[in-house]
DNA sequence: ACAGCGTAGGTTGCATGCATGAAGCCCGTC
DNA sequence: GACGGGCTTCATGCATGCAACCTACGCTGT
């Protein structure tokens, strides 16, 4: 089993490790509900089962598996009342984040909107929804690192791990009215960082993100997701 | 907190092995910067290593210790900008929490912060400093659990885990003055929930905890950076 | 045909052993 | 006395083995 020579950098095999199995789980190999046995997982990625087990435990704090003890580890599928919950944070954080960032003033991240807004534009323009949709991705990560709060950055890592599955779900559900919206929206929240108003920024950010959680629950929204403040 | 009827009696052994490290690391047996053995650790709980890694690597993921591959597993002392940034968090949930709790209406939490209120109050006539640190916590709490978002709590868990070490030094730090305007804020935080207005309830919140950190963080000289090696 | 039960298969939970790597100490040297 | 290199001492990282336990299935008796 043990190659007479492994040059895995020990840990460096370990943090790959839970990298790789996320993404078997995000990546749609398996799907919500399946058991993810460990001998399997071991042998595909040629390691005992001793690491597969931490890095499962990993999953199960960041919410991706459900670990029924003595049965196995499961896929888990967020509830729609889950999401729900996780757009509300989402919301909450990117606010907080839109905010902060609106008080440092010119930093590295502004630059990167300001880019990010322009590429959207053409990216609509050619109608290219993939790199439309990384965009938007792109814009929303600027903002929270540029809240220079690595807390929150980590808390919100956390909270994308969680609606990754979802996040395949999104641009399928993307209305061509709503990307016109959405783009319209980011020119607001960068406008107020600019204008260095956190207050600003903040509630642009919040009713950003809040339209576009509503466009995400969409399809089976005969729940109501609460109204607004 | 109390949602959890874990009926596994095998996880529950190892559940309760996480939270007795953690007891033990918040608890100040090893101050911040101090070698946590898994040996040590093993014999003392009468497990053997693989358990104590298992938790260990739970409690890296809290923020609680830092393990450094090859090296061991330390006992990790937030630095002065990390506190900040959690108290940013922590202010932006909580208020996320009471804006949710004030959409609710008439909800089993609302009895308990009145109640806390008037407990509260007698604590403070009575001078004990004690009770009172104590019902401050419950009443934040209550306001996280009343926002009825599950997610909310567990990033709320893991927010508070990182501030535990501070919030023993929370308490010292109250001025008299402090304890009045406190209590005030609290009393406004209920009132804005009772009239069912999210946006005063997220705002008094906000001001709220924004005004208790602050307060917090005030003495420089209680956080000693502490340095390692 | 159906309900209840016993058993077999499979999966986890944990203990243990060994190899690897890191940090500090001792000793020799300058 | 200061400095540097090798070695000793731990502590971790992982592989493996075994026992416990859950689930499902087939068998039997009614």
């Amino acid at each position: 089993m043990q190659d007479a020579f492994s040059l895995v950098p020990d840990n460096g095999a370990q943090a790959g490790l839970l990298d790789r199995i996320r993404q078997l789980v995000l990546g749609g190999e398996f799907p919500p509900g399946a058991l993810l046995p460990e001998a399997y997982l071991a042998q595909e990625f040629e390691v005992s089962r001793t690491p597969v087990r931490e890095a499962l435990k990993q999953l199960q704090h960041e919410g991706l598996v459900e670990i029924r003890p003595k049965v196995g580890t499961f896929v888990r599928e967020p509830t729609r009342r889950e999401i729900v919950e996780l757009f509300q944070l989402k919301e909450s954080l990117e606010g907080l984040a839109a905010s902060l960032m609106a008080r440092r003033g010119e930093v590295p991240e502004l630059a990167v909107l300001r880019r990010n807004l322009a590429d959207s534009e053409e990216a609509v323009a050619d109608g290219d929804k993939d790199g439309y949709a990384r965009l938007v991705h792109e814009f929303h990560w600027a903002i929270v690192h540029g809240s220079d709060n690595r807390k929150l950055v980590e808390h919100y890592e956390r909270l994308m791990n969680q609606l990754a599955y979802q996040r395949l779900v999104l641009r399928t559900v993307e209305h061509p009215g709503r990307i016109a919206a959405s783009t319209q929206e980011h020119r607001s929240v960068l406008k107020m960082i600019e204008h260095k108003d956190p207050f600003g920024a903040e509630s642009a950010m919040r009713n950003h993100v809040y339209a576009s959680s509503r466009e995400a629950l969409m399809p089976e929204s005969s729940l109501n997701p609460a109204p607004r403040n």
